[in-house]
DNA sequence: CCAGACGTTGTT
DNA sequence: GTCTGG
DNA sequence: CCAGACGTTGTT
DNA sequence: GTCTGG
């Protein structure tokens, strides 16, 4: 799945790489190598105007806490899920970013590759070149609340492809060109087709430094390995 | 009308 | 263990 | 998603 | 809180 992501590019280059002629923010965004849940995010909205906004990441989920967030949706019940269903009409929306993390748990595949205990992650990204990249970034598909004056977000997720099946059985929804197109488009039932038709594109992943755990951190230096401990 | 479910992931 | 904050 | 707190009273 | 099922 995808809780935590990076997303280098600010709103200019954000609007430049999805046509998109209006901003709406509230504020200009920078990069962020550590966007987490609760966070602010750019998201772009509209077929035939884009207009980019920004939104909450994380729909509340009053019934489990006050302060909790759902913030995926799986893209095998999103339409038909009372609490998402609603908004897969006129509330979906492209949330773009570089790449995101995932945290590899299976003891089975962190010894094969010679990892040690606990969780380690992994920033997973599409490869240069890939239609999955739009200009350097990717579009996640969402979908957007606006309810009483708030707007908030979910990414959709499906099954991970055979590139990086092996760190995690999720991933985001990830839309190439075509993709967006539908997935922003006025038709009240996109063409699932279309919506999965980047589902195998394959992705590239590498070590990320621990120091991505925590979200006080934000470098690009979370992006690179650990630094062997026999250096220190 | 009321009761009961409501989301995803990961872990066991 | 479970909730909150980021 | 992970990290970090998780409580009350009284004193300064 | 809000929707669905009965």
């Amino acid at each position: 799945m995808c809780g935590r992501f990076v997303r280098v590019p600010g709103t200019k280059e954000i609007m430049s790489a999805f046509s998109v002629s209006m901003d709406l923010t509230s504020r200009p965004f920078s990069p962020s190598y550590n966007v987490a849940p609760s966070h602010l995010l750019p998201v772009v909205v509209g077929s035939n105007h884009r207009v980019v906004e920004d939104a909450v990441w994380g729909f509340l989920a009053p019934w489990k806490g006050q302060n909790s967030l759902v913030i995926n949706a799986r893209v095998e019940s999103v339409f038909e899920k009372p609490t998402f269903r609603r908004f897969t009409t006129g509330g979906r929306c492209v949330i773009p970013l570089s790449g995101y993390y995932e945290w590899l748990t299976n003891e089975e595949t962190k010894s094969r590759l010679g990892l040690g205990k606990g969780k380690h992650p992994f920033f997973i990204s599409a490869e240069e070149g890939s239609s999955l990249r739009h200009h350097s970034m990717m579009a996640a598909a969402g979908l957007l609340s606006r309810e009483r004056d708030e707007r908030r977000c979910v990414m959709l997720t499906q099954s991970a492809n055979s590139s990086i099946g092996h760190i995690h059985d999720r991933m985001p929804l990830l839309l190439d060109q075509r993709g967006v197109g539908e997935w922003l488009g006025e038709s009240n039932a996109p063409n699932l087709e279309v919506i999965l038709g980047a589902s195998e594109i394959a992705l590239q992943s590498s070590q990320a430094s621990h120091e991505v755990n925590s979200v006080r951190n934000n470098s690009p230096r979370l992006l690179e390995p650990d630094l062997p401990d026999t250096l220190f």
